[in-house]
DNA sequence: CTGAAAGCGCTTACAG
DNA sequence: CTGAAAGCGCTTACAG
């Protein structure tokens, strides 16, 4: 049973003694096939290390049994450093998709370049998933574009009003909430925010809000001259806290808008010879990995990766199915640690 | 210009006035077809948003320009939290792969269940690429198999001897040496080893080995005493080094397999009242993104992770070309921070 | 329950 | 330089 090549359906027909239409049946277990007629077919398979060629199949029923996930990034960000928080969605939705039987097919890309969306448009794909920061004014209207060309996508950020598309996301205000009502609760109320406020980062915006909201529900109110505008890195958080010390800016607590920008601004204000926790508090948002190894070890907002990859996977499988689907709000999670 | 369902090679000959073998030629950039004839293909192609079916042509062609990854990681890692050096590696082979036109299918898994080998097989992919800690042992009959079925792959990790596929890795030994070097300059002569020093973790063996002949030829002799094992986790780390001091085992210096292990490690010595680096040295390996974070900052041995990645993708790529192809070893690097 | 046949959308030798 | 045709390896209506 040596073979050239790869062996095709017709020679396990040929050693199985059915024909080639049978064999396939038998392998895709349809129950159209003799119980005898299926064992005997599963095993000229199994002995000749037979696997279905994946392109014919899928070129013959239009899938692909593949998701896309398409990460990108901030194009300012450090080329060699993926932002932790993607990393651990990336795991989490590489999962869910074995889970569902699915393969996926991992793309990075900085928002600069050509979009890689066309995994649906060459079959490659029955769907994409969009995961990424970066300025969303940046790319809306590709966004617009994958929805005039129906393609199925869903995305991974903030529910902005009007968005059309299909999302999933932590609930950025909620747990900008829960980072005001810690604070509060330390009597900590002249804060600092660190991070982008504005349309460009809907995330960001919407953790702002909810924090600022919170204040202002107890009567106070957040000092513009307190906020500093920072991307999702280290280095970014470093530098707009070093401004807002050069500025002269005093706060006693501080929300930074990731735990990147966190730990770049704990990392400003012990320069400074300010102290964390005991001059300033600060709570980030994020929880990756590296929260619990910063010294002192980070307060911040946990969003919930392993659900969030699962929503992302079965949300889009849903549409795929052409079923009915409402964008997902996830609940975050205080977690306190020693700043 | 209206269709239902994509378009195909036959809706942009209709339109372009000319043969569907002639449109597959003009958008194959095939030298055979007329500019004029080529520049009006690709713009009917550009108007009716065709995208070539990948299926189609990979079932022609017999290939499929992709690349699969399989990560498979110690089956007694959490879940959730995936080895960051790997997903380090996982960052630059899909830009390598990016750069080379071939998209990367990844696929995790533990070594306990089926492994996912058969993209290959299935035709979804044209090479694998292993990466994965584990115990070697398990999966060496995997590779085995691999190899009898003639699959292209490559594996990143340690080079052993007689060990038939092809690998791509750091230089472990020289790595060991690096560490070494360094705390024998610092007059740290009584090391503890915290890694897995035997055959089942190949890489964590070279490293001690060149550790611990470099102390040798120092005329020192490492106490077998010192020697405690570890999986590559944190909590590994961190109980492998408490029952060491529990043992009222006494060193200097430390030497861990891993950034992870030297993690835990430091916890617990922090915890006992033990000194970094005051009373203990501490040496990791991989320099991960939390190496810089954690207090004090960890010195560590770094590999290479751009290089690596980029390395496995053209090894692999030559290898699918049916070229003579080496295994690689990438030369290490101490990072030499606080501890 | 099984088999012969059509067809998914391409690529490429073959013939001009 | 171009077109008509074969064929990649499947799945599935159609006919028994």
């Amino acid at each position: 049973m040596k073979h050239k090549g790869k062996a095709t359906s017709f020679d396990i027909a040929h050693y199985a003694g059915v024909s080639q239409s049978t064999v396939s049946r038998a392998l895709r277990n349809s129950p159209l096939v003799n119980e005898e007629t299926r064992r005997k077919v599963h095993e000229v398979a199994a002995k000749l290390n037979y696997k279905v060629d994946k392109n014919a199949s899928n070129l013959r029923t239009q899938q692909s049994s593949t998701l896309a996930l398409l990460l990108f990034e901030d194009p300012t960000t450090d080329e060699s450093q993926i932002n932790p928080f993607f990393l651990s969605m990336l795991g989490s939705i590489t999962r869910a998709c074995a889970k569902e039987g699915y393969d996926l097919l991992v793309s990075f890309q900085s928002s600069s370049q050509d979009w890689r969306a066309d995994y649906e448009d060459s079959h490659r794909a029955d769907g994409i998933i969009l995961l990424g920061y970066g300025d969303y004014l940046d790319y809306q209207s590709r966004l617009q574009q994958l929805l005039e060309q129906n393609t199925k996508f869903v995305c991974w950020g903030a529910k902005v009003d009007g968005r059309p598309d299909l999302t999933v996301s932590c609930d950025n205000y909620g747990g900008g909430q829960l980072a005001a009502q810690h604070l509060i609760e330390q009597k900590r109320t002249d804060c600092a925010f660190i991070g982008d406020a504005s349309h460009h980062s809907p995330e960001f915006f919407a953790r702002y809000q909810g924090f600022r909201d919170t204040f202002l529900a107890q009567g106070i109110q957040l000092n513009e001259r307190k906020i500093a505008n920072a991307i999702s890195t280290q280095d970014s958080g470093y530098h707009a806290t070093k401004s807002l010390i050069a500025n002269n800016v005093h706060f006693n607590a501080l929300f930074a808008a990731s735990d990147l920008i966190a730990i770049g601004a704990i990392r400003a204000l012990q320069e400074a010879g300010i102290m964390v926790p005991n001059d300033v508090r600060v709570v980030g948002f994020d929880n990756i990995p590296a929260a619990s190894y910063v010294s002192p070890a980070l307060t911040t907002v946990q969003q919930n990766t392993t659900l969030a990859g699962q929503m992302l996977v079965s949300n889009l499988l849903s549409l795929i199915r052409g079923e009915e689907v409402e964008s997902t709000l996830l609940p975050p999670n205080l977690i306190v640690r020693n700043t």
